[in-house]
DNA sequence: GTGACTTTGTGAACGCGTGCACGCGGCCCG
DNA sequence: CGGGCCGCGTGCACGCGTTCACAAAGTCAC
């Protein structure tokens, strides 16, 4: 696939990649991935008709981690295809936990969209004696009093929060505490962690309450498309 | 991102409220139910702990809704919960459909945050026909086709995908179609719509390669606290 | 090889959101 | 009743992100 980049080049080299942009590489990603079969290059506008936003910010994006277009041609696909994984960090496989087995965290370890990407669930988490023991979605749950081991010797930096919001707080702190770096919280909660931890929110409940806004306000949510996570 | 917002927004209400704003009224509003049952007054200090943002943006939020503070006391809880309800439109109940009864739409019927806050799950629905007809989460499995009908008698004006990707467009129009104005979208796809619907899209492993990016970039989020959807 | 055409990459302007700083207004204490 | 204090509301400046517009650069036909 695509020419080798060179040993030394790593991304995040010089230029600074901006949060909005960060955002959208996924997107760019899952749409290349579509055409990917079909079609050997692609240019800005069809890429961005592909990932419902504008053809002048898919060219700012790119132009981010290099020029990878060759003018009045495009794109080329299977090499963007790379570059993108490479600049999220997924060329390489991420060990996954997941904190919490109630329904939530239950789904979440059978969602195939997680392993597709490079992320795999190596482990469930869970205080609830009763729970621990059994397997769930081809993983065996361990207690949460195990987690510093299962950190290290899984060598997890990314977990999920999928606990009740009592508790997020708490498995938060565990988390930081036992080495996890990056945390991604469903639980309904806002969490305080460590500077050199990140943590994304995603909170279903909240979305519901974005769109009943601009339901009833009547009018249509201003930015047409969809708003996702930025 | 999009084509204009359209010139006056709301004929009526002269005060927009920033879609920035509206993205933490929730938030406000959780974090104000929590306290509410031990203090009658909350400060813009306080507020912005709770909900981890700054104090001079709870002020401003706050102030898109009206002068709803005491200078010198504060915000009296009671009646800031009813205001950002009432901005939210939550004193009003909203049937929601749920398409896509898999793991993860059986999760999200399952889940308590949505009737807890006024969204009550009224229906789901499928298209497998070994699913019509059984019983998840306490509602009865409906075919995808008797979608127009259910629309109608049920009032449901907000819709939430839970399918596979390659039938969410499909969905979309079909709901749209329907008279749905509002579409939570969790199938990993980008979906268009008529400009009078609403979209909000919330992609799991999209999550989860933004976390990946920072870990890999090693540097930890420029933006401290938690980077929500929207 | 040349010219016409296509599409990238980017400089510049604009608009939104954030955070600071402070005035104004209401409360409380003496 | 008056002075002091506290915290809201907001004008203002700054920075990030978006979008436009265009020159540069490459392709393709002949």
């Amino acid at each position: 696939m695509s020419p080798r980049p060179s040993a030394g080049d790593r991304p995040g080299s010089g230029r600074r990649v901006p949060d909005a942009t960060v955002a959208r590489l996924p997107i760019y990603l899952r749409a290349l991935f579509d055409v990917s079969d079909r079609e050997r290059t692609v240019s800005s506008e069809r890429l961005a008709a592909l990932a419902g936003v504008n053809a002048a910010k898919v060219r700012k994006d790119l132009s981010y981690l290099g020029s990878y277009g060759t003018r009045g041609v495009g794109y080329e696909v299977e090499y963007l295809l790379f570059q993108i994984s490479r600049e999220l960090g997924l060329t390489r496989d991420w060990p996954v936990a997941i904190v919490g087995v109630g329904n939530l965290g239950q789904a979440l370890a059978n969602y195939d969209g997680f392993s597709a990407r490079g992320f795999r669930i190596v482990a469930l988490v869970d205080a609830d004696p009763a729970k621990v023991g059994t397997v769930v979605a081809g993983h065996p749950v361990t207690h949460i009093d195990d987690l510093p081991a299962l950190v290290e010797s899984a060598g997890i930096a990314i977990a999920v929060i999928a606990t009740p919001a009592e508790v997020a707080q708490d498995v938060a702190d565990r988390l930081a505490e036992a080495g996890v770096r990056s945390i991604l919280n469903f639980a309904p909660a806002v969490i305080a962690v460590p500077p050199d931890v990140t943590v994304r929110k995603v909170d279903l409940a909240v979305e519901l309450q974005i769109l009943g806004f601009y339901q009833q306000r009547d009018g249509t949510h201003p930015g047409v498309g969809q708003k996702a996570s930025g």
